[in-house]
DNA sequence: CTCCAGGGATCAG
DNA sequence: CTGATCCATGGA
């Protein structure tokens, strides 16, 4: 991959395992919205946005020092991801399948407050709505960035929100999962700085000890924002198509399947997740 | 009208 | 321990 800085651009070509459509369209971040030719990313404090035609990607507006320090991370650049699908897809025709369906998927590096607060809200909820929710709470508690939208809010800005507000703003139930996440961070009890350097299971008992937070939330956290790419959260999609592709249709415990995924793929299971994902969502695999 | 959504807490047995 | 039920909300 080639990358080449201008004046307030950065454009990558030969862009290898890169589709702003798939990364973006695979569930795994809901900040994001499409204008025309170019999606427009909320990440990191900025806003980014992305055009691509073919294997040529522009990423604006950008400094030369932004791509190398953030960008080039929270997009997974340095990743070999033609490695890892060559390995998830050995002997295997339905992962196969799943990754030329989907090939430009990678997946983010996102900030795990953002991360954690999002998949709180996404529990039993479609991703239109989710969507909805995080913007309303964005531009109720977060910095603006232009008259329509404001940035994710911090910790110390949503403390101020009691459940009754997050009820306004359609979080339906969910509501008091929030505000214990919230006072679980503000007092200590949960730390997510230190989840980085932990291991996955250790990280994951941290991170259920917030209600609201179960196997699949926690999963989601630590593959989307704290780098356990071992992680394979068991949700409807990924429990339907890992039946119907794996298990011959038979129901399963999720239990199981994520046992399953983890000695078929190892360290690379949440790779192999993001595929099926997409490629059961897409097809609406499983659905009667 | 009913059913469902990137689930988890709580209850019943 | 496992399995059923409930939870807010809006779109299909």
């Amino acid at each position: 991959m080639k990358i080449t800085y201008y004046d307030n651009y950065a454009e990558i070509e030969n862009a290898d395992s890169f589709n702003i459509t798939e990364i973006l369209e695979c569930g795994q971040c809901f900040r994001f919205n499409k204008t025309g030719e170019a999606y427009r990313i909320i990440a990191l404090d900025r806003v980014l946005d992305i055009e691509q035609h073919g294997d040529t990607v522009r990423f604006s507006p950008c400094t030369k020092e932004d791509f190398e320090n953030l960008w080039q991370n929270y997009f997974d650049l340095n990743t070999d991801y033609a490695k890892i699908k060559k390995i998830i897809s050995k002997d295997d025709p339905v992962m196969q399948k799943a990754v030329e369906y989907a090939g430009g998927i990678r997946l983010l590096n996102q900030e795990p407050f953002e991360t954690l607060i999002s998949f709180i809200i996404s529990q039993n909820n479609n991703i239109p709505r989710i969507k909805g929710i995080i913007s309303r709470l964005s531009k109720a508690y977060g910095k603006p960035y232009n008259e329509n939208d404001s940035f994710f809010p911090t910790l110390e800005a949503l403390s101020k929100a009691t459940a009754e507000d997050f009820m306004a703003l359609g979080t339906g139930f969910r509501a008091k999962y929030l505000c214990d996440c919230i006072e679980k961070l503000l007092n200590k009890e949960v730390e997510l700085d230190k989840l980085f350097d932990m291991s996955a299971e250790d990280a994951k008992k941290e991170l259920v000890k917030i209600k609201g937070v179960g196997p699949k939330v926690a999963d989601c956290v630590l593959l989307f924002s704290l780098g356990k790419r071992d992680m394979y959260p068991v949700d409807v999609w990924v429990k339907r198509v890992t039946e119907l592709l794996y298990f011959d249709g038979k129901d399963t415990q999720k239990e199981e399947i994520s046992r399953f995924a983890a000695k078929k793929w190892g360290e690379y299971a949440g790779f192999a997740q993001q595929y099926l994902f997409y490629y059961a969502r897409s097809e609406k695999l499983g659905v009667q």
